[in-house]
DNA sequence: GGGTAATAGTTCAGTCGTACAACTAATGCG
DNA sequence: CGCATTAGTTGTACGACTGAACTATTACCC
């Protein structure tokens, strides 16, 4: 079912359905999903009945509904030193419901396997140099490489769920279109026929994907509940996340934070315009003021920096961009990815300056910059969450 | 009950209730609430039944406890042309319960009050200069003029549901506190208490309410469902609906656009820094630029704009920070309001180039900036609205 | 070792809300 | 005047949750 999401347009506004019987139990159901699998420490039926504030009795049904789908596993009852009968951990189960996260971007290709467990099950990336490249074949190799993937897992009696392709450009998720990904030289396509994959694919942008892997949060540090997720490389882009949910506007073209106004006498940028941040804070712009080639790794960049001791000029460019940011939508923690998490040490001082200096908010506020935990590749792993986050969402589907 | 809402901290996220039989009541109930009152032309018990998907049954047994409830009105039975038993047509109950709308500007102080069918039941502005002012006194003063109305209203036998106080700062709504309101020269108060009513009152940032207002539409233009609001004085804020619901950020803080940088090299602002919008686009601004004093009647500007047809020069910087915003948050309807409703023809053009200019995505976009249809004093209308959007939402409560 | 308290999980009758179908009410039309 | 048509009501069936009683399994104490 290569699908792209039907666009079901009717003339009065949509809203809420009517809610029936079996809608009660769709939502407690999910409400139990999410009790399961939101908790660090195993939760027994009844310590699910308490956090959830639903009867021992219905906990028990749901719970052995979700077992029964494959979403659930009962660990062996642990006999802790409390008197009682002991209770049996319920965790995710592994390595049952996958979901397949895809992306291009300029600098590689690849494709992650995670289970509900959030374990990478399987993965592949292939580095190589994408910037105008043809987005057929592109795209073929990319479905073959998923297919590869697709059918090891399956093999492994795992079901993929679901697909999500991170592209870095203007993407219409409902549309299943591709508006335009300059740094790919990619322009008005649909992308996802050309992959080639027998199973629900839908597009997104790469940032928003990556903020979503970010909700996973560190190994030490918990994520934040709100944030804004900046992805800094040749283009900037962003995410914001509210109450651990996605801000997409009206059609997802947010966070377009590289073509903000940063001087109006500053030099013309590649959308047209003067003085955009990515023209101050782009990687290839953070290159030529360090005297490197644009096109040079970063590794370079942060070698030259470790070197000099100084900051990058690009921080000043950067807080004032973020200050309009957080004036604008008033989020107080802001996450730095991409190549920024890397050089996060050489802007602090100069984000932060500009972010009590510009925002409005400052004094009533704790503002946060911190860098990006999700590990390299962060939309892979987002768009495998974000099929899985689905599944959670309406466990009845799979019941 | 003078409450300002109580803040439940716990340490687990709060994350969606258990639905219970009730639940789906309450649910359907909202639902059918929703259809009688949104809808241009008067619904039947049968026409609700195929708006929401609902058996004729169960939407008989909803619009019994609507009707009981004094929510919702029957109207004589129509005998339209057609054949079959005459429908019964439901309407919105005039004069059964109201909200209150509350306000203290720079410029004025008033009370407005709203019923259910939208019509104005009473209202009192008065007019005056609250630069600088007292908040005990201009509060106990609004309080008084709030109760004057609510008897009067009382007295008619009408149900004031609550109230909401429109201020023009940083307003924290769940704890009922104003931060800052630079133009009034207030901060760090709580403003419900010296209200001294026996109401629910909330406070609110005035251009949130203002937008609220907005979406009830004009009388001949309908609202549309996302839009940024902006509601340019003195200072200049901003408010964005995405759906037709306010989208608040983290605190409520976000729309601060008048604080956007439009040119760091430009002119010291009143909050520190340099160069932002309101130094381009803030009314007095706008009035030294053509030559008039910063307090001279907005009156005097147009009459000189009339006579000079010469376009507004903070037209451009508005066009930029605007453009900023439709980068960041991916809104593509623009509403001009406060001041910038009659001064949008002097700025129109240079705001539209700005934003075909700087937006990444107005290839794609049909960006609108239209002029505000609320009317005077916005934010009174939009506070009474949000009470009575509040008892739409949860009718069960006055069942 | 056996009794008791404690906790987990299951079973079952009770209640509530919606759906469906049959019914009554009221109108237009031929 | 009868029939078709539409609105609204009544009554039965069904599904989902609850609370209480019951079973299962452990720890602890004498």
């Amino acid at each position: 079912m290569t699908t792209a999401g039907t666009a079901h347009e009717t003339t009065t506004r949509p809203g809420p359905a009517a809610a029936r019987q079996h809608s009660l139990r769709e939502h407690n159901l999910e409400l139990v999903a999410r009790a399961v699998f939101e908790v660090p420490e195993p939760l027994s039926r009844a310590g699910v009945a308490t956090a959830t504030g639903l009867a021992r009795a219905t906990v028990s049904t749901l719970v052995d509904q979700l077992v029964a789908a494959g979403l659930v596993r009962e660990l062996p009852a642990v006999t802790g030193g409390r008197a009682g009968r002991p209770a049996v951990p319920l965790v995710p189960a592994p390595r049952t419901v996958v979901g397949l996260g895809l992306e291009v971007n300029v600098d590689y290709l690849g494709a992650r396997v995670l289970d509900l467990t959030g374990d990478v099950v399987a993965e592949r990336v292939v580095p190589g140099s994408f910037h105008d490249s043809d987005p057929t074949a592109v795209l073929a190799r990319l479905g073959a490489l998923a297919r590869e993937l697709s059918d090891e897992v399956t093999a492994s009696g795992m079901t993929v769920a679901g697909a999500r392709l991170a592209l870095p450009g203007l993407v219409d998720p409902r549309a299943g279109t591709l508006q335009v990904a300059p740094n790919l030289g990619w322009s008005s396509i649909e992308p996802v026929p050309l992959l080639g994959l027998d199973l629900d694919v839908q597009v997104a942008n790469e940032a928003k994907l990556a903020a979503l892997a970010e909700l996973a949060g560190g190994s030490d540090v918990a994520a934040p509940d709100s944030f804004v997720f900046v992805s800094g490389d040749v283009g900037i882009g962003a995410a914001i996340v509210v109450d651990r949910r996605l801000f997409l506007g009206e059609r997802g073209w947010n966070g377009e934070i590289g073509h903000v106004v940063v001087d109006p006498a500053g030099p013309r940028c590649s959308c047209g315009a003067f003085g955009c941040l990515e023209q101050y804070a782009g990687k290839e712009a953070m290159m030529r003021a360090a005297g490197l080639p644009a096109d040079a790794p970063l590794a370079d960049l942060v070698a030259r920096l470790r070197a000099d001791d100084a900051d990058l000029p690009a921080g000043r460019a950067l807080g004032s961009a973020l200050a309009d940011f957080v004036n604008l939508i008033d989020i107080g923690t802001i996450v730095l990815g991409g190549a920024y998490t890397e050089l996060l040490p050489w802007l602090r001082a100069d984000v932060e300056a500009a972010l009590t200096e510009r925002v409005l908010a400052a004094p009533f506020v704790d503002l946060q910059v911190r860098a990006a935990q999700a590990g390299p590749h962060a939309a892979l792993t987002g768009g495998a969450r974000e099929v899985l986050a689905r599944v959670l969402a309406d466990p009845s589907a799979w019941v």
